[in-house]
RNA sequence: GUAGGCGUAGUUCAGUUGGUAGAGCACCUGUUUGUGGCACAGGUUGUCGCGGGUUCGAGCCCCGUCGCCUACCCCA
């Protein structure tokens, strides 16, 4: 028996349909805050995901599907879905409408050669929102209100926690302050932040390691070393996620995965799927654009992780709808194709094609959870009717066929 | 890349000190002649992951292998 491959995974039956419900969740309130879709290839150059997502992270460095293709090209399955929508946003010279916005969502595949583990699959899905040209801090906002309206809709529950990563004004300074903090302590920190010091100090700041963290309890903060501006927005985004009611907890040391944000980060994080908690992510990235060849435009994102939502939605209870319309006899068979194709123009019908008893087929109408089942026996087809039952209100009529 | 756990019916699992397999659910059929969900009765389903070894005999023990899961790492 051929297998999908390890990390791949078929969705059928109920999981189709929790991934269905959440992303038309997801599409509906997007479209409510003004997004319109956006599809771009899953195939990329591999340079896109170099520069964007960061040449250090360990994503680009060994979780990539990276390939030559039959034409020679270093391409990649796009492990995080912002480079593409950045690459075809400056692509498509939507950069040249100076202070222009643009609001656009996407989901779809997303490949990472990861050992698989509780929500961490090597193609996994993710809902997005990229918003562009909007500089001011009530975007981060607006992204964070309408991701809490996502979860809200799903019925699932979360922690909010944010964070500012600074921008270039104050980051590189604060980086030379960690740097040297960390350093002094360097022979207290784990072997993996040891490594980190030079490669990608930030990213010291969520180590996992309970000594680590004991450490860095002391290190500078950046929230502490804003500038002027960085500190204002962060101020700002406070008090209006405060005035809208939505909860949230500062944590220092929230970093994001990606080497392109700055300033506001977010994460929404859930308990009860194991350690992978984080269920949504994004941020602030305002040097993306530019990172790709397009002019300097401010940009906010975020992308939620589908498979992972899928552990914690609750899904609405199902009606019965529909009808199950079946024969007694072989000889009544045909006549229920015209009799299905009328129905079909508004409702749902299943048909049986075998002939049964009637027992069998109110069973079978069950089964296809129909809200009517329709059949035609012996009587009925020969006085050129149809009995129907409401399986809910458990009525029975019978029907000219013609009135069907 | 590292570590641990697990592979037995469609599914969830049981299987006693080694004697060639069971249960619930699901599915199918019935409970007299045209009335579903419930109940009852009956029935179908397995290369016991794969390969080798030990043994008179292996689902059970040993070795290898593949797969799955969980955690580390990393991340949505």
């Amino acid at each position: 028996m051929i297998k999908a491959l390890r990390g791949m995974k078929d969705l059928t039956l109920e999981e189709s349909e929790r991934f269905v419900h959440i992303v038309t969740t997801a599409i509906t309130i997007a479209k409510r805050y003004g997004y319109g879709y956006i599809e771009t290839p899953i195939l990329e150059e591999t340079k896109l995901f170099k520069r964007s997502v960061g040449e250090s992270s360990d994503i680009v460095g060994k979780e990539m599907y990276q390939f030559e293709d039959k034409g020679g090209n270093d391409v990649c399955m796009r492990p995080e879905g912002t480079a593409g929508v950045v690459r075809a946003f400056v692509q498509s010279k939507f950069d040249r409408q100076q202070s222009a916005k643009f609001k656009f969502y996407y989901y779809g595949a997303m490949f990472r050669y990861e050992r698989p583990q509780k929500g961490r699959l090597r193609e996994f899905h993710q809902f997005g929102c990229e918003s562009f040209g909007e500089a001011l801090v009530y975007e981060d906002f607006t992204i964070i209100e309408m991701i809490g309206d996502i979860f809200k809709a799903l019925g699932i529950g979360y922690k909010l926690q944010i964070n500012s990563l600074g921008c270039p004004d104050c980051m590189p300074q604060y980086r030379e302050n960690l740097i040297k903090f960390l350093t002094e302590c360097k022979d207290e920190l784990c072997e993996d932040c040891n490594r980190r010091i030079d490669t990608n100090p930030i990213r010291v700041l969520d180590c996992k390691n309970d000594k680590c963290q004991s450490l860095l309890v002391e290190s500078p903060k950046l929230i502490k070393n804003l500038c002027s501006n960085c500190d204002s927005d962060f101020q700002k985004l406070t008090s209006l996620l405060e005035s809208a009611n939505i909860e949230y907890e500062i944590d220092t040391n929230l970093v994001r995965g990606l080497d392109y944000y700055n300033k506001t980060a977010f994460e929404f994080v859930s308990d009860n799927i194991g350690s992978q908690s984080a269920i949504a992510g994004g941020g602030r990235y305002d040097k993306l654009v530019e990172f790709l060849d397009g002019k300097p435009t401010p940009a906010v994102g975020f992308a939620l992780g589908i498979e992972r939502i899928m552990e914690l939605v609750e899904m609405p209870i199902k009606e019965r709808k529909g009808y199950y319309i079946g024969a007694m006899d072989e000889e009544a068979v045909d006549i229920l194709f015209p009799l299905a194709s009328k129905k079909r123009q508004s409702d749902r019908v299943t048909i049986e094609y075998s002939p049964k008893k009637l027992k069998a087929h109110l069973k079978g109408a069950d089964k296809v959870n129909a809200r009517y089942c329709a059949v035609i026996g012996e009587d009925e087809f020969r006085d050129g009717t149809i009995w129907i039952k409401d399986l809910v209100k458990k009525e029975e009529f019978t029907l000219p066929q013609r009135e069907f």
